[in-house]
DNA sequence: CAGCCAGTTGATAGATCGCTCTACTTAATG
DNA sequence: CATTAAGTAGAGCGATCTATCAACTGGCTG
C-alpha cells in the first residue's frame, strides 16, 4: 500500500469538512479521523501543514465544481434549461444534506479572506476558474464576452448567498428565487443578443 | 463609571471582530483587548460564554444593518435609486476597509449553519428581520406581498453572494454587477405590477 | 546479508483555547 | 458604619490546537 492512497484520502477528507464546518472549527486531528490517516502524514505529505492542506482542499473542490458546470451545461439543450438545471440541484444537494453542502469554499472563502492570503488566493483562482468556465458556456451561445462574464458574477452571486440565506434559513426557498431570477437573466440577455444581431446588424455601436 | 459601557463595548468589539475575522477565529482574549475590558466581565456579563456573547453580537450587527435599510430607502426619491445607491454604499464599504467589512454575519452564518443551533437560529432571525423590513418598502411601492419577498431575496442573495466573491477576489466589481441586476429587476417588477393594475384590472386571477 | 534511505507513524511538545475561580474595588442601602 | 450587590481583575485549569521529531518499516543496492 502506497502513501499515494493516503494523500488521496487527506486531501478529500479535508475537502468535506472545511467545506461544511469551515476552516478555523476542522481541526487537524479531525481530518485524520475521518481519512482514516496517520497523524503525522499530515505533515509529511504537507510540510506547509493546515494552510497548505487547506489550499490544496480548496483547489480540489475547486476542480470537481467547475467539472460540475460542464456537467450541467453540457447535456442540457439550451443554456436557460442548463441554469434551471444547475440551481434546482443546488437546492437538491441542499436538501438531501439537511443544508450542509452547499458552496465548498464560501465559508472559507469568508473566513480566510482578510486572514490568510495564500488561502484567500486559492478561493480567488477557483472563483476565478468557475467564472471562465461558464462565461465559455454564454460566449458559446451568442453572448458577447463582456456580457457574458456579467452575467455569470451575477448568477454565480446569486447562488452563493442563495447559499447563505438556504444554510441559515434552513430553507431551500431563496435558492429557487434566486434561481428563477437567473432563468429569467439569462433568457432576456440572449433575447437582446439575438436581438441586437438580427434588427440592426448595420448600427455602429458607440 | 458603570459596567454597562464594558457590556457595550464588548458587544460591539465582538460584532466587529466576529463579522472580519469569523467566529472560531476570534478568539476571547482577542475580544476583550480589543474592548479593553477585563477577561472576567465576559463570563459577568454573558454567563453562556462566547456562544451567548456571539448570538448578542449577532442580533446587535443585524439591527445596526436593519436601520442601514431605512437610511437608503426612506430618502431615495424612488425604490430603484434606493435599491442602486444600497449597493453603490455596500461596495464603498467594502474599498474603504480594505474588503474586511462587509454582510457582518454571513461569515458567521456559514460557520455555524451545521455547528451551533443557537447561533444559527440568531442568523436567521437577522436575516428575516432584513427580508421583512425590505419587503415592507416594496409592498409600500405596490408590489404584492409575495412578489415583493421574492424579490428581496433574490437581491439579498445577489448582495451576499457578491460580498464572497468580492472578498475573495478582492474587487468591488461582483458587488456593482449584482447591483445593476438588482435595480433591473426592480424596474421590472414594479412595470410589472403597474400594468396589472392599469391595464386588466377587471381579470380575476386564478 | 548488511547497510541504507525514502516513506511512514504516533507520542508528545508548546502554545492557545474557552472557561472557572477567588480576591478585590466600588456603590448603594439598612 | 456594616452589609450586600455589582462589577473589575487576572491567575490558572483542563482540554485542544498545530506542529515536531525520533523511531520504525519495507525495499533496494553493494
Amino acid at each position: 500500500m502506497t502513501g499515494i492512497d493516503t494523500r488521496e484520502r487527506i486531501v478529500s477528507a479535508s475537502a468535506e469538512l472545511f467545506g461544511r464546518q469551515g476552516y478555523h472549527a476542522t481541526g487537524v486531528k479531525e481530518i485524520v479521523a475521518a481519512a482514516r490517516a496517520p497523524f503525522g502524514s499530515i505533515y509529511h505529505f504537507f510540510p506547509g501543514g493546515k494552510e497548505e492542506l487547506g489550499a490544496e482542499a480548496i483547489r480540489r473542490s475547486g476542480a470537481i465544481y467547475g467539472e460540475l458546470i460542464d456537467a450541467f451545461f453540457g447535456p442540457a439543450p439550451d443554456l436557460v434549461t442548463a441554469v434551471g438545471d444547475s440551481f434546482a440541484g443546488a437546492a437538491e444537494q441542499l436538501r438531501d444534506t439537511d443544508f450542509a453542502d452547499a458552496c465548498p469554499i464560501a465559508t472559507i472563502a469568508l473566513e480566510v479572506a482578510s486572514i490568510s492570503e495564500p488561502l484567500r488566493q486559492a478561493t480567488a483562482e477557483v472563483f476565478e476558474s468557475w467564472i471562465a468556465t461558464a462565461s465559455a458556456r454564454f460566449t458559446g451561445a451568442g453572448l458577447p464576452a463582456g456580457r457574458a462574464r456579467e452575467l455569470v458574477i451575477a448568477m454565480l452571486s446569486g447562488l452563493e448567498g442563495a447559499f447563505v440565506l438556504a444554510r441559515a434559513l434552513r430553507s431551500t426557498e431563496p435558492v429557487e428565487i434566486a434561481g428563477r431570477a437567473a432563468v429569467e437573466a439569462t433568457r432576456l440577455a440572449l433575447a437582446a443578443a439575438a436581438n441586437e444581431r438580427h434588427e440592426i446588424p448595420g448600427t455602429v455601436p458607440t
